[in-house]
DNA sequence: CAGTGAGCGAGCTTCCGCTTGACTT
C-alpha cells in the first residue's frame, strides 16, 4: 500500500515524512498550482464570473511530477493548510492532477500524534471554503485588472490599483495630509525640583485649587510666569502618598506582523530581510512556520518552555499552568502555530556551530526565542508610588486663595519575571525612577522651579513597522503579503522612504490616491476589506453563495467605472519648473514618459528639446570606485541609487555619462563584507 | 544601464495570496 501526501512547503514535507512509515511519500505543491492567467482578465463576467484557471508555466513542471507520483500511489491525501487558501490549493490540486481518488486531511501542529490523528479523520474538500477563496481571488482580479487600465488612460501607463495596495497608499497619503494640516500649539509645563533631607527629586505641576490641569492649561510664557509668581515663597508639603503594586504580563509570541515590527524596531531589519532570515531559520528546522497570524503554541512546546524557564531562571519564574493567547487580528485564519523556536532548549548562544547561519540569523532567532520563553514566564511586578505635594503660596504672611498641587511618581522593580529575558522599555503607564521615602505632611524644601516650553507635534509618518501594524489592525493583507505590498507601492513610485526611513507619498501617489478617493470611494475605503471578509465568512459557512456576492459588488462597480471613463479627464501630470529652454526660451516641464520623469520644452512640437530630469540626489555616502582610479576624491562622482526601465534598483555614478560605473549590488554593503 | 512627449494604433502594462528557487542580469 503506497500513499502520497501533498502539502504546500517542501520543509513541511520533510518534517512530516520523518514521522511516517515508508508507505507514505510526502511531496509539496510549492503553493498554488493554478491561477487566473496573468495576460488577461480570465473571468467571464457574462457567465456567472466563470474563472478560466490555468497552470502557470512556473508550476507546470511540479504539476507533472506530482501527477506521476499520484498515478503510482494507491491513495492521495491532501494535507494543505486548514484555511481558505489551503482548501483552495487542495481543490486546485484535484483538478490539476486529475485526481479521481483523494482525501483531505489537516493537522494543526506538526507532531507525530497530530499527524496520526489527522490520518484517522479524512474528510471531503470543503467546497464552501473553496468558494470563499474563489470569491476573494475573483474580486481582487476584477478590481485590479479593471481599475489599473483606468489609471493608464487617465494618469499614465504602468500604474496599478488594488484592494490592498491602494488602501496602503491611502494610509500614507492621509497621514501626510494630517501632517500638512497640523497646527502646532504651544503649552507649558512646570517642574519643581524638591529636596527631602539630601535627596532631590522632581514633581510636575498637576492641579490648581484641586482642579486637574490639562495639557493646555498654561498656554504662554506670561501664564507660566504668573504661576511662578504665585508660588514665590510657597511651602511644599506632602499631601498624599499612594503606593500601588503594578503587574505586567508578557506579550504574546510572534506572528508574522509582530515579528516584522519588532525586528524593524530592535534590529533595524526591513520586512523583506526579516522574512528572508526567518525562512532560512525555518528551513534549518529552528523555528516554526514564519507566515502566520496565529498565537497558538503546541502543548509539547509549552511543556518544553516551562522546563527551559525552570532550568535557566529558577522555579520562581515559571508558571503553574501555561499562558495561552487569543488573536485579536481581524480575519485571522490560524492555520499554523505562532512563530516560536522548534526546540526551546536551544538558545541563540547554542547556535554557533551552524555554519550557514550569519549573525543576523542568530539575532533574529534570539528575538524569537526570547519572546517565546518570556511569554511562559511570570508577570513582572512593580512597586509604584505617586505623591501629591501641595505648594501653598504665602502672601504677606497669609495664605492666598490659589494653591497648586505637584505630583511626583516613581517605581521600582519588585520582581522581574519575564522581563529578565525580554527587555522592554518600561514606558506605558509605569513611571521610571526612584523617589525618596516620603510620608504625609513631610515638609520639603524647594531647590528650583523649572518652566518648560513645549509644542504639540504632528502625528509621525509611517515606517515599515508602524505601517504593517496599521495594515494588520485593519485586516488588510495577509502574512505572506505585508512585505511584497510595501515593495510594490515603492516600485510604482507611489511612496518612497525618506532619509529617516519613513514613508512619504510622491506626486504620483497623491494624484492617484485623490483620483481613487473621489471616483471609487468604496474600493479605497479602509473598511472595504473588513466588509469583504464578512461576506467571505458567510460564503464559507454556506450562508451565502459566491456568485451573488460578487455580482452585487461588480454590477455597480463596473457601471460606475464606465461612467468614469467618460466623465474623468486625463490628469495632466506635467510639473512646471523654473528652468527655461536654452533653445527657444520657453519654460521646461517635467513629463512622464516610458522611462519615468524627464524634462521637455513646453514649446513641443515646435521645439523638441529634452533633458534628463534632475534626480533627487539619492547618494549612499560613498564615492564612485571607477572615478577614484582616475580622479581625486574632489572630482570623483558619488554613487547614486537609480532605476532601470523596469524599475529595478541599481547603483550608478553621478558623473554619467562621463563615467559608466554601474552595479546591481550596493557597493557600500560590498565594502563592509570585505 | 542612459531612452522619452502627440498621433497612426500593435502589443504591452495590472490584482492578491500561496510557495521557493534560478538568476547573476
Amino acid at each position: 500500500m503506497s500513499k502520497l501526501i501533498i502539502v504546500e512547503s517542501p520543509t513541511k514535507a520533510k518534517t512530516i515524512s520523518r514521522f511516517l512509515s515508508r508507505d507514505f511519500k510526502v511531496e509539496s505543491s510549492y503553493g498554488h498550482v493554478r491561477d487566473l492567467p496573468k495576460s488577461k482578465l480570465g473571468i467571464d463576467v457574462e457567465k456567472d464570473f466563470e474563472p478560466a484557471y490555468i497552470i502557470p508555466t512556473k508550476a507546470r513542471k511540479r504539476v507533472n511530477e506530482l501527477k506521476k507520483e499520484a498515478k503510482n500511489a494507491d491513495e492521495v491525501l491532501l494535507a494543505t493548510d486548514e484555511d481558505r487558501e489551503g482548501e483552495a490549493i487542495a481543490w486546485h490540486l484535484v483538478h490539476a492532477l486529475d485526481l479521481g481518488k483523494s482525501k483531505r486531511i489537516a493537522f494543526h501542529e506538526i507532531t507525530k500524534s497530530a499527524i496520526e490523528e489527522a490520518l484517522k479523520n479524512p474528510r471531503d474538500i470543503d467546497l464552501n471554503l473553496v468558494d470563499a477563496q474563489q470569491a476573494r481571488r475573483i474580486l481582487d482580479r476584477l478590481v485590479g485588472y479593471e481599475l489599473s487600465p483606468f489609471l493608464w488612460k487617465k494618469v499614465f501607463k504602468g500604474l496599478s490599483a488594488g484592494r490592498v495596495q491602494s488602501v496602503t497608499v491611502r494610509l500614507i497619503v492621509d497621514r501626510e495630509k494630517e501632517i500638512q494640516a497640523f497646527i502646532s500649539q504651544e503649552f507649558w509645563s512646570i517642574t519643581a525640583v524638591l529636596k527631602k533631607s539630601k535627596e532631590e527629586f522632581e514633581a510636575k505641576l498637576s492641579k490648581k485649587d484641586g482642579e486637574t490641569l490639562d495639557k493646555f492649561a498654561i498656554k504662554t510664557k506670561e501664564e507660566s510666569d504668573k504661576v511662578l509668581k504665585d508660588l514665590e515663597g510657597a511651602n511644599y508639603i506632602v499631601e498624599k502618598v499612594e503606593k500601588k503594586e503594578i503587574k505586567r504580563a508578557p506579550k504574546p509570541p510572534f506572528t508574522t506582523s509582530t515579528l516584522q515590527q519588532e525586528a524593524a524596531n530592535r534590529l533595524h531589519f526591513s520586512a523583506k530581510q526579516t522574512m528572508m532570515f526567518a525562512q532560512q531559520l525555518y528551513e534549518n528546522g529552528l523555528i516554526t512556520y514564519m507566515r502566520t497570524d496565529s498565537l497558538n503554541m503546541s502543548e509539547e512546546s509549552l511543556k518544553s518552555a516551562k522546563q527551559v524557564v525552570t532550568d535557566k531562571f529558577g522555579k520562581e519564574y515559571s508558571l503553574a499552568a501555561p499562558r495561552k493567547f487569543k488573536t485579536k487580528t481581524k480575519g485571522a485564519q490560524e492555520a499554523h502555530e505562532a512563530i516560536r523556536p522548534t526546540q526551546p532548549k536551544l538558545a541563540s548562544q547554542d547556535l554557533g556551530g551552524q555554519a550557514q547561519l550569519e549573525q543576523k540569523h542568530i539575532k533574529l532567532y534570539d528575538l524569537i526565542w526570547k519572546r517565546f520563553i518570556a511569554c511562559q514566564m511570570k508577570e513582572a511586578v512593580f512597586d509604584s508610588t505617586a505623591v501629591d505635594i501641595l505648594g501653598n503660596p504665602i502672601s504677606n504672611g497669609n495664605r492666598i486663595s490659589q494653591n497648586y498641587t505637584f505630583r511626583a511618581s516613581g517605581s521600582i522593580v519588585k520582581f522581574e519575571g519575564w522581563m529578565k529575558v525580554y527587555k522592554e522599555r518600561i514606558a506605558e503607564n509605569i513611571p521610571e525612577g526612584m523617589l525618596p521615602k516620603l510620608a504625609d505632611n513631610d515638609l520639603l524644601s524647594l531647590v528650583t522651579l523649572i518652566p518648560n516650553q513645549h509644542f504639540t507635534e504632528p502625528p509621525p509618518r509611517y515606517g515599515e513597522a508602524s505601517l504593517i501594524k496599521a495594515l494588520e489592525e485593519h485586516g488588510i493583507g495577509r502574512p505572506s503579503t505585508y512585505a511584497p505590498t510595501i515593495a510594490t507601492i515603492q516600485l510604482r513610485n507611489y511612496v518612497f522612504k525618506n532619509n529617516n526611513k519613513k514613508f512619504e507619498p510622491t506626486e504620483t501617489g497623491i494624484t492617484v490616491n485623490d483620483l481613487l478617493i473621489k471616483h471609487f470611494p468604496e474600493i479605497v475605503d479602509i473598511q472595504f476589506t473588513a466588509r469583504m471578509e464578512k461576506n467571505l465568512d458567510e460564503i464559507a459557512e454556506g450562508v451565502k453563495k459566491w456568485v451573488p456576492v460578487i455580482k452585487k459588488f461588480y454590477a455597480p462597480f463596473h457601471k460606475n467605472l464606465e461612467e468614469k471613463y467618460e466623465e474623468v479627464e486625463k490628469k495632466n501630470t506635467d510639473e512646471k519648473t523654473d528652468q527655461v529652454c536654452e533653445k527657444c526660451g520657453k519654460p521646461m516641464l517635467i513629463k512622464h514618459g516610458r522611462f519615468g520623469k524627464f524634462l521637455a520644452c513646453s514649446g513641443f512640437p515646435d521645439c523638441k528639446n529634452t533633458k534628463a530630469v534632475k534626480e533627487p540626489p539619492k547618494t549612499i555616502g560613498i564615492k564612485c570606485p571607477k572615478c577614484m582610479e582616475k580622479f581625486s576624491e574632489e572630482e570623483a562622482g558619488d554613487i547614486i541609487v537609480r532605476r532601470t526601465k523596469k524599475g529595478k534598483i541599481f547603483f550608478g555614478c553621478s558623473r554619467y555619462p562621463d563615467c559608466d560605473f554601474a552595479s546591481w549590488k550596493n557597493p557600500a554593503e560590498e565594502n563592509k563584507k570585505g
